[in-house]
DNA sequence: GGATAATCGAGACGGTACGTCAAGTCTTCTT
DNA sequence: AAGAAGACTTGACGTACCGTCTCGATTATCC
């Protein structure tokens, strides 16, 4: 019952492909080098195995990568949104001055050019942590730490656009001390004013 | 003098190099589509010819790019900053969201494996602009229009980085109202308050 | 009793295979771009059971026309050999212009590095055929129509091979006419000289 | 003068193709399990050079055996049609049952699927030997040795035909022997009679 | 003004990877 | 058992660009 007629999917091929793509991404420290021949082989599994499930490497390695980057960044509830978000946003960091940097530079780079990509990468990388954040500013809104008609879209991407403006385009420093930098900047710009408290 | 031995460069060829490689990339909205045959073939130019001045396509795109993108924005002085801002960072939405919008992505994009690259088009195409903001801030601070003390390297990365994120990453709307909510919510953090005025 | 245990074969898959492994061949001209995916789906089968029953497609293609192309070509016996060799030629002529000279070409053709197909090709097409000729010959000779102490062997290859040499090498024309030649040509080296009759 | 612009093509590589091709093809003994990137391999040369100057492996293969099969075979002229015709056929002979018959055959047997190929191997292999023939029948007309008015086209088929329809199709013995028995058959179809010497 | 030198066009070359295709095998559920 | 479905390994296909190279033909400066 429940099961489809003719061979079912191997999971082990499955697994392995994407271990392989995962290794092999870190190893060449980008997608440009990753060649599918190269995952085939290391899986242990014929390209054609790997065309029939992914359309390119590209949508392999968003695979590859969904189940470990995301848990990797948890959103706290402290209590202090200021602290929460330091929290964060040290993550992200972490994630994006890690071995992974390469890939996911790498990502976002192939996805300029195909839309599909892109698409997925929003949606499997992106939207997820921007919801969290924005349930974490209404939280705070409701404690009264942040004033009363915030722009929470705006909020996002002035926390996290830095971030990664300065990861993909001026390849600045990034590190908790950047991240405390942008917090004393924008503060001001959110916080409920002390007048009011 | 000056001149060495030897049939000297052809201008000629350089030019429609240049102007081949321009329309070309356009045409195919990205990088990864153009290919150095098809610029030659264009160009009325030898493959090797292309190779012999250019490492590779990338940086024969910065070149073909750097002399248009580069004057499309330029900072104007009118007294207020606020102003100065909004007309600069619509001018980067313009150009984003012009038909060369795909070129940059995919240059950017192509940069993340590239580390020459990405130096290339930090120099030719960032790293003016934010000096001219830097000068920008410090006139208005001098004007009393800023904060004292402010961190300019924070600030540019808080205005621009949105614009860049929601280009490359989250691929959100880019327009002038854009411009203004991001102003709106940032002004706070920025301008002089009106009691010390 | 002589019904062996589990399901047995299905009749019904076993014609539908023939049959379109027959109609694709012909359709497609040769062998080289019949596929046994194509006769499977064509035949609502699974390409399993084909390989259970056929080694490959050739063999596939033996079968399918063994049942059609034999009885095509009969041989007559109105006593005179040499108009009986004419129809039977004629026939083995009309054969090789049908429609179906694409597939027996190709069949040839692919025996050329198959010995088990060469075997099967002699056996089931050309083998009974030689046979019916050799009688011929014996009757004709007992009759006194030939020469006493002919090399039977060698003239049934010099009547046939020429068929099949313009057929496969030097792709002259095959027609009634060139029968015609070939009997005139022949028939002194091997009917009963006129002055011993 | 007389040489066109561009890099000329490589001699060398044009030969170590030709020779690996040979080589290969001997070994394997058939086209089927000839493989273009084994001959790219063995003649240190790229797949895209064997494609530039051959649209396949059938075609590199006739390339490949024109210069060495065709000298192979040479046209005796003693004065005597039947030990020249004798020499001859046994030469054709040795030919299709030496270490390169697989490949005639295989040849033979592809060309059956691909006109070019069989206009090709016809106009390189055959049509120069059936001409040097028909001269030495038309000589030997002259000579009184054969009847007048024969059909040579029909005489060269009847010769020649047997031959290789043994070696394509029933695949029966071919030695000298058989030889001797097809001209002992044959000519007194074809020789002056007696009476008229 | 003849040697020297760099550049240009054309285009062949070795290489790497692509994405596709068919062959033939294997695994599961169904009949 | 046998069959339908369909996933799998294998191996080669022919193509596309890459970046390099070898030519002959130009076009300059230098001696």
């Amino acid at each position: 019952m429940g099961s489809r007629p003719g061979r079912p999917r191997s999971e082990r091929a499955r697994l392995a492909v994407l271990e392989a793509a995962r290794a092999l991404v870190v190893r060449n420290g980008g997608l440009t080098r990753l060649t599918v021949e190269a995952v085939a082989a290391a899986a242990g599994v014929s390209k054609a195995t790997i065309y029939r499930w992914w359309p390119g490497k590209e949508a392999l390695v968003v695979d590859a990568f969904a189940a470990v980057i995301v848990p990797e960044v948890i959103f706290p509830d402290t209590g202090s949104l200021r602290d929460d978000l330091r929290v964060q946003m040290q993550g992200v960091v972490a994630v994006l001055t890690s071995p992974m940097s390469g890939v996911i530079a790498s990502l976002i780079g192939a996805s300029q050019d195909r839309p599909g990509l892109a698409t997925a990468i929003s949606e499997r990388f992106i939207a997820g942590r921007r919801a969290e954040v924005a349930d974490a500013l209404r939280r705070a809104t409701e404690r009264g730490e942040l004033r009363a008609g915030l722009d929470f879209e705006a909020v996002i991407d002035v926390l996290y656009g830095p971030l990664w403006y300065r990861f993909l385009v001026t390849r600045g420093q990034l590190d908790a001390a950047y991240v405390e930098r942008l917090l004393a900047l924008l503060w001001p710009a959110v916080a409920t004013p002390p007048e009011l408290r």
